[in-house]
DNA sequence: GCAAAAGTGTTGCCGGTACACCCATGC
DNA sequence: GCATGGGTGTACCGGCAACACTTTTGC
């Protein structure tokens, strides 16, 4: 099945990039056309790590090259080794979870063919990306109230409608407002900029930000 | 410093295996004698990874190759990539966790000077082994109760005593007998099997094991 | 009968959830 | 003045922590 030429296992990275587009949770896809084995086939953007870069920096590198962008905060995953799980020879591949505000995902501009695509509606991607998909889903539901990945898929500030509209999105139920304020406030990471945001002819909602590292 | 005539990096894994012997957290430990880099020091176990094994089965061999045992259960940790971990060249590590009961560690063989030591009285460690035994500690306490590590430490039949005692060492506080056993019953993982434990003149103990797969 | 570990319930507090109304703005 | 989203407080429930006495056994 695998050909043997490579006697040595290579060493790759992968990237889940979450971002949250229209109240949707989306992640980054690039086309993956590896003749014999896929063919117009999606799969997560990703590459070896060069002999002289960490995991997390070929990470930054493969995220820049495809978005244009320098992604701040990225969290390890998981290291997935399966024998076969790339067909064309033995890569052993560490997976990482990143997240992009609205604002930076709009203004990336992807190359070779990168897309963001619905979570709730993904293909069949290549290698075992499905499998690395559903971690890292599973991964941003559980570790949500405790890790950065809000701040990261937040703008520097935003009102008490759109944090409490990434947790709704990404946990897929819908959250009471009062509860949920009660709980923001509690955890004390919060705090009130100057300015409003005026959005239709309503009432203008406050402004906030992070504290500065609350959040682990 | 490292050594160039590796062209692409190596990749390796180590294993932090945990036991508790006379109420003590402790790890195996292996000596490490690498001149000119590490004189007389000790680090994790672990080794290479075959081009034809996963990341797992490594772990699994290199246990079995130091102790003599087959471990049951064991629980990927992270992947450790630092440029200089390895003053050799460049190896990347995938680390695991995995827990014996005592009753396992003091039947295996240890081989090649492995030993046990005390997690409270580690000296400094060969590559960055410290950093890795860290990570491991501090993961077995947050996931203790959400695990199967403690049914790798007791034996298939224990007192709600020893599963306490475990509780205890590990996180490292005394708790409450009875708020402990109304919790763990509420959790309803225990069933209570046939027979007794009896331990100097007092009353003897009751037994109680897992119930089949009820904690994840 | 005494030393030593086993076993057993109640109370207060806190975090989570359910739930309804007034406020500020543009038109 | 009305339509639209912004903002606020109370009541119930369940999990968690503090706390002391009786039971069973070997000697």
């Amino acid at each position: 099945m695998r050909k043997p030429e490579l006697k040595f296992a290579i060493i790759a990275t992968d990237s889940v990039i979450f971002t949250i587009l229209n109240e949707k949770l989306k992640i980054l896809l690039v086309p993956v056309n590896i003749p014999p084995y896929f063919h117009d086939m999606q799969g997560l953007p990703g590459g070896l790590i060069a002999p002289d870069e960490t995991a997390e920096d070929s990470v930054f590198r493969h995220i820049r090259n495809k978005t244009g962008l320098d992604i701040g905060y990225i969290e390890q995953l998981s290291t997935f080794s399966a024998i076969n799980r790339d067909p064309r020879g033995r890569v052993v591949s560490v997976a990482y979870t990143a997240c992009l505000s609205e604002e930076q995902a709009t203004k990336s501009i992807l190359k070779d063919g990168a897309v963001w695509v619905d979570v709730r509606s993904l293909p069949k991607l290549a290698y075992d990306h499905n499998e690395i998909v559903n971690k890292a889903l599973e991964n941003l539901r559980a570790k949500i109230w405790h890790t950065k990945f809000v701040q990261s898929l937040l703008p520097s500030k935003f009102t008490l409608h759109e944090i409490q509209s990434v947790f709704d999105v990404i946990l897929g139920v819908g959250s009471d407002k009062r509860n949920f304020r009660t709980k923001v406030f509690n955890l004390d990471i919060l705090k009130k900029v100057p300015g409003k945001k005026m959005k239709g002819a309503h009432r203008p909602a406050e402004l906030y930000s992070f504290k500065a590292s609350k959040v682990l």
